[in-house]
DNA sequence: TGTACATCAGTGAACGCGCGTTCACTGATGTAC
DNA sequence: TGTACATCAGTGAACGCGCGTTCACTGATGTAC
């Protein structure tokens, strides 16, 4: 019972219990204030009232804590997404739910990202390692990844997604919404109100939708 | 004749003669190979020759320079598409011109961002400054955002941007460009060939183009 | 053409900061017998 | 139920690093007379 670690940082018992969960969290705080470079060891450390030397009993190092610090955000943005699809019922008619279903995944992207744009940076911030995976296999399973290659689906089958669209259509969509919430966090965007950022989302949404829609304009011949 | 500043960084004599440029140019070499956060007056003045005290005769401070830097990179990155625009010659048919120029800038854009990544991350990079200018202020002084807002005012003329769409196109266009530059350059694209980044540049200025040029949906009445 | 002097553009040493990481250590825990 | 002992999970001090910045300074330049 002495050993249950105190909310303040201050702990009774000399084990602490799960540092490693207590750090992650830690961490995750310093991102949410400040971005992946505010994920700092020994500021964790101190936060959860440990000594920095503590740390590398759980982590193997500061980039180690950090990657976990990514796939937190990470989840915690498909969870930002997972809940945006659940608000709304389903709609009877199939194209109308893919419809449904691609908008409100972007929602819950952008609505993420808004709300948490430290977190949001720090999902996809690089992670310099000694053991480089390669960043696709880490994307393939990431759940916001997921989320959007089933909703491409949906929208193929529906006939909203032209057949031709279909392979690259994940970079077509991911590179918009990404852009798009790095300028509303870190750049033009920033200052406008919200009302502005909700128009440039559906805009942006529609756009791209209204474009995946239409038959890829034929290669010049070479 | 003795004065000239020697390339080599050693110089003969007492005063440099352009220490402004060279520190400068030093420290564009610097984001040229690291990006944004290689920008480092000390470095920057190690590579001239100088002592790191000389930088202060001629910048207010590292946040100084590195706004020299951030400046420099949107001109080379207009310069550009710029080149890309000026490479082909103009068309007689309006409307196929507008389309040319439309993917030119981009094709300038994207080239520069894959062969310059370190440059291209500098030039929208942040920089904390004591007197901040509204970033809104910055871009509309920028050569890449003028390029931009001129092809879609001749797309517009040409028919080829519905004119609902017009008011928000820079952002929207603005978004995919940006993210599907910075998936290439940090993100998961990163890992793929030459003919794949080309096909995902062409996938999404084609559909943002298609997209552009239909209606918007309409609002869902609330 | 010469000279005194203000100004400009550098130097070199040092400061404080905070970081990630390592070292030898000690207190707490749990297990074999 | 006890006890010896291996193992686990912490401590605290220190290291080296490189940064931006400041200080008192000195060498070079140019201008007034």
């Amino acid at each position: 019972m002495e050993d249950v670690p105190s909310k303040s940082g201050i702990r009774s018992s000399y084990h602490h219990g799960n540092l490693t969960e207590a750090l992650t969290e830690a961490a995750i705080a310093l991102a949410r204030g400040g971005g992946p470079d505010a994920v700092v060891l020994r500021e964790a450390a101190r936060k959860v009232g440990v000594s920095p030397t503590a740390a590398y009993r759980h982590f193997a190092g500061h980039s180690d804590l950090k990657e976990a610090v990514k796939h937190a955000c990470q989840d915690l943005l498909g969870g930002s997404m997972r809940a945006a699809l659940a608000a709304e019922p389903e709609l009877p008619d199939p194209a109308a739910e893919a419809c449904r279903r691609f908008r409100a995944i972007g929602l819950g992207y952008f609505t993420f990202a808004r709300a948490q744009p430290g977190l949001y940076l720090t999902a996809f911030c690089r992670i310099d390692r000694d053991d480089p995976h390669t960043a696709l296999e880490e994307l393939d399973h990431a759940e916001p990844y997921a989320l959007l290659t089933g909703a491409l689906d949906d929208l193929l089958a529906a006939g909203l997604l032209h057949p031709a669209r279909r392979p690259l259509a994940e970079a077509v969509v991911w590179s918009a919404a990404h852009g798009l919430a790095m300028l509303m966090i870190d750049g033009p965007l920033a200052q406008f109100g919200p009302e502005i950022l909700d128009a440039a989302i559906a805009a942006t949404m529609d756009t791209i939708l209204a474009g995946l829609t239409q038959p890829p304009s034929e290669d010049p011949p070479t």
